[in-house]
DNA sequence: TGTACATCAGTGAACGCGCGTTCACTGATGTAC
DNA sequence: TGTACATCAGTGAACGCGCGTTCACTGATGTAC
């Protein structure tokens, strides 16, 4: 269609099908999630599906990884300006956050993952990361054996309250939402969740703006 | 077989059929797991299992709200005895946090509840908890007016940070632990997290301890 | 430019299988008189 | 204490159905000479 659009049919169809089973299973989880819904979604028969794919497995395993934000994650950890270890902490809490908050479909693929198929696809990704997330602790600490803005809490703490409280942003999105009372309209929910762990992790309150 | 267990032939029959039931799920989620598995299980027919079920979603319900521990979630709000804003949120942090961990069980099966079959388990469970959460959100709030521990932050802050801290502190227990060298043996991590949240909260460092 | 042929994308029928649930039934257990 | 009967717990076979996948096939599209 578009000028960018050099893709054979072949092709058009498969991204068709990954595209409808994405929505399939999202909203049904992999194993409610049969071929011959899929097959009805795209328009074509059940057996056109193997055309293009090896089986139900390797399809799923597809979707995954298409829609992990690996590489942004890592090159987000890697490309961190801020000189300071406040600066490094908040700069990595929002762009992670912001990263998650924008691929919620990997997120909800990878919990699919998790419960109905062993979790394959998150147990590749986490040693991947991992190293990542293990030098950015390190760099952070080597900042603030200059700055000290840090309170004495070991590294290991730094990292999992941050994705503690990312995560758990994440988990209580969908399901606080429906606490009215408890919605302030508009509110960067966000911010206010980094400035509580910027707040918790560095000396004075005032160190938090370096 | 104990002195306390005057259950019936089909009361114990009942309560295998749960057992099973709740393992299998667990291990292999909702919709992949076959009353045939179930019955094999317990070492009977299928067939049998509608003598003690009326089907297999009610099967799922039962588990789910046997499961729950709502009413401890409950006593746990309105029981809490500290008298400032900083006890409060310490005791109920570390009460709710306790709780979730020694329901992990409930915490899972809630999941794929939300995940294979709509939600409809945590769905009830949220509006009948948030009246108490509320509650207990003001209550923090009055004893502050006395106190002045608190930072400016409005109540639902509190909260959300306090359950996002939680729900996140469940999520990474089961990711992070793999990565060795985030674990730190014998660490008490709920500890190390609850003192990251009061120092986030809170206005001075030396005010966590009232 | 025309022809022969290979590759591609999709069809329709069928495979063996496991699913949730129902049904008529069988013994064993409990209850009433 | 004995007998008649209701209830209980479980069986085995069967129901209609949808599952993932395979197979022989058909046209359409692309390629080589």
């Amino acid at each position: 269609m578009s000028a960018e659009d050099p893709l054979s049919k072949g092709e058009q169809t498969k991204q068709s099908i990954l595209a409808a089973a994405k929505e399939l299973i999202l909203d049904q989880g992999y194993t409610a999630t049969s071929m011959r819904q899929i097959a009805q979604a795209v328009g074509v028969t059940p057996a056109a599906l193997y055309n293009h794919v090896a089986g139900k497995d390797e399809l799923f395993t597809l979707l995954v990884r298409e829609a992990a934000p690996l590489e942004q994650g890592i090159d987000l950890l890697q490309g961190l300006q801020a000189d300071t270890p406040a600066g490094l902490l908040r700069e990595a809490f929002a762009g992670l956050l912001g990263l998650f908050a924008s691929h919620e479909d990997y997120v909800r693929l990878a919990l699919i993952d998790a419960q109905e198929r062993d979790g394959a696809a998150l147990a590749t990704l986490v040693p991947q990361l991992a190293p990542h997330i293990l030098g950015f602790a390190r760099r952070v600490q080597a900042r603030d054996a200059v700055h000290g803005q840090l309170r004495n809490l070991p590294p290991p703490v730094l990292v999992r309250a941050m994705m503690s409280q990312i995560g758990g942003y994440m988990l209580t999105e969908r399901v606080l939402r429906e606490v009215n009372e408890l919605n302030l309209p508009q509110f960067d929910w966000a911010g206010a969740l980094l400035d509580v762990y910027l707040h918790g992790v560095l000396r004075t309150p005032d160190a938090e703006e370096g």
